[in-house]
DNA sequence: ACGCGAGTTTGCGCGACCGCAAACTCCCCC
DNA sequence: GGGGGAGTTTGCGGTCGCGCAAACTCGCGT
């Protein structure tokens, strides 16, 4: 297989801190892979077989219930690490992660984590620096189901989209892999129903512009004053 | 100051796997503290100056929102790490800690974090350890907050603290430190009035039996029914 | 080019749960 | 021992958002 060049992830919050040498020692135990929008990268109660590093691409991680009920717990953009159990001592993946674009993977065994991590330690002090943050954004999902009305909450999710994701169009700004709004419904506890007529709404007052898979945030002022309006108080 | 000894940390979590002489190193540069009911271990967005490990009593780990809504993101049981926010690469508490019973806490400064943790490998990794279970945790809370009633929520809150804290008493499974209707609403996104009505519905069927600050779960398969019956489907 | 299925829109009715309000009760403290 | 306040109970009305159903439309694949 062709070396992978460092430059390739020398600017990935990961690997921030880490020397050329470093890099290329990591990479040289790496597999890339490509996965069509849609594929399965890797499956909830499966065996931890990998790490991953997402480096083109978006990648919806979503929690099935036991009743066959789907959440989406989080979307990984490019530059993140994910699939970490391992580091945090899991035998399995607790969730299931779908490529929800075309995707560019680097991937390591999930065995070397333990050797990796020790001898690149800003590879470890990396990652929880980054599964601190998703803890955060965790309760801070917690939070917002607990005192927000659904109008509230689909209104934050499209601007954390498109914070995290978002790409400026003419009409403004876009988020960057196709949405449904069964998508947007799975990720704030609401119905599909509900979420399609709260765009509608929106659109027709000028605030999002959005189709099929597709929603663009016209206004992302005047959708932040949804966002944060007169919650339950 | 007397010297602690290893043996009370011995058998805590945090410190599986670690010889008797890295305890006493640990315990050397330890500060043992009294909390009492209501008081607060550190609070939010307050700089980390410290993390800790509860040695008795229960803590309640609080997020406030902007508006003052107050949420209940979890409770810290005997013999768990808390405060951990620079294991995480924060420099802030991201929640505030409050005793829910009178405690005995161990607190460490953050600063030694980084030091303790390589000197200590087990340590690192117990902890993360736990902080993966959080994470998980906190998606399971999202989920349910997704997909179940409010009924479901509070009967899977109460089972949780049972399982958590329960202690036998000659009617059933009592929740171990005082517990307000409150407390529970701001664990499962309620309102303190339902989460009374549900108690009294309970009771009347023989399913707990509470009073001021006391909740006994009296037949806990049945609960466990209520839990998992018919959510959304 | 066209058909089919995936994704979306919209209407209608209803029920779970909140919001407000008021009364009650127990326990703690002076 | 007797306030007083914290915690709890209960009623009532309103509404947000779900559940169900049906129609529509776009775009992909062959």
């Amino acid at each position: 297989m062709a070396a992978l060049d460092p430059s390739l992830i020398r600017d990935l919050p990961p690997f921030a801190g880490m020397a050329t040498e470093e890099l290329a020692d990591l990479l040289q135990r790496a597999r890339a892979l490509r996965q069509p929008r849609g594929a399965t990268v890797f499956e909830q109660d499966g065996e931890a077989h990998s790490f991953f590093v997402l480096l083109d691409g978006h990648i919806r991680v979503v929690r099935t219930t036991p009743e066959g009920q789907q959440v989406t717990v989080r979307y990984i953009s490019e530059g993140e690490i994910f699939g970490i159990a391992a580091a945090l001592g899991r035998t399995t993946y607790p969730a299931t992660a779908i490529a929800a674009a075309d995707c560019v993977i680097l991937a390591w065994p999930t065995a070397q984590w333990a050797e990796l991590s020790t001898r690149h330690p800003a590879l470890g002090a990396n990652t929880y620096k980054t599964v601190g943050g998703r803890l955060q954004d965790a309760h801070t999902r917690v939070v917002e189901m607990s005192t927000e009305q659904v109008e509230q909450r689909v209104a934050h999710a499209l601007l954390r989209l498109v914070n995290q994701t978002g790409r400026r169009t003419e009409d403004g700004i876009e988020i960057d892999f196709p949405i449904t709004r069964q998508d947007i419904a799975e990720m704030t506890g609401a119905t599909l129903h509900t979420v399609s007529r709260l765009l509608s709404a929106w659109e027709s007052r000028g605030l999002v512009s959005s189709g099929r898979r597709r929603v663009v945030v016209v206004d992302p002022h005047r959708l932040m004053l949804i966002a944060e309006s007169r919650e339950r108080e």
